[in-house]
DNA sequence: CAGTGGATGCTCT
DNA sequence: GAGCATCCACTGT
């Protein structure tokens, strides 16, 4: 039996190890922004050995976030039109984050159908633009903190079933399969969690 | 339901 | 000037 029991605020030191550990403790977390956002329920790993990775060529004025210290947020404009959200999670040097895809909506809701201009809960945050739209992240939280205002990071409160995907939406190193799913959540940002 | 293409602006070569 | 860690509307079954 999991007893009930406070949500515990993960601090910036929490993320100071591998993106490929970390990622299954994250998944199944919650996050907030001003008191908006829910259980995170799609996380993609990113390395910096990875061609498909921003750090992959070594730090840009873009990518300045992503070699900087661990349990900050990597925030990016993605085609000219969305933002995207990472949590920055290896030792400076490594550059490795994690890409965080889709949230399954519980605190907040009715802020978030505002934003986003649709009501069906599955369309809230169902992919990495669309959270940060219903959760208005942008440029200015990028290099923030993730253990102080306006983020919160809840631990996990219980275990979850994990799926490991074929990532999509890249043009290099498609193949691996570093994206990782609640399985059978309806609020994965594309089918079933399958791939 | 699957596949396609346009919008849109910033970063890096 | 090319390319992009996306989304949505639209097409054809």
């Amino acid at each position: 039996m999991t007893p009930a029991r406070d949500p515990v605020s993960l601090q910036r030191g929490f993320f100071e190890r591998s993106a490929h550990q970390l990622a299954p403790q994250l998944l199944g977390a919650t996050l907030l922004v001003d008191g908006v956002g829910g259980v995170i329920v799609e996380l993609e790993i990113y390395e910096q050995s990875d061609p498909a990775s921003h750090s992959y060529g070594g730090p840009t004025k873009r990518n300045a976030s992503m070699f900087g210290p661990a349990g900050h947020a990597y925030v990016y404009r993605s085609y000219g039109v969305h933002w995207c959200l990472n949590f920055v999670c290896a030792p400076s040097g490594e550059a490795s984050a994690l890409l965080v895809r889709a949230l399954e909506p519980t605190h907040g809701v009715e802020k978030m159908i505002e934003r986003r201009g649709v009501s069906d809960p599955r369309k809230l945050c169902s992919g990495p633009g669309k959270l940060c739209q219903a959760l208005a992240v942008g440029a200015k939280h990028d290099g923030l903190p993730l253990d102080e205002t306006p983020f919160q990071v809840l631990a996990r409160a219980r275990e979850l079933e994990i799926v490991r995907c074929r990532r999509i939406g890249i043009t290099r190193a498609r193949e691996k399969h570093w994206r990782l799913c609640a399985s059978g959540s309806p609020y994965l940002s594309r089918g079933p969690g399958r791939g």
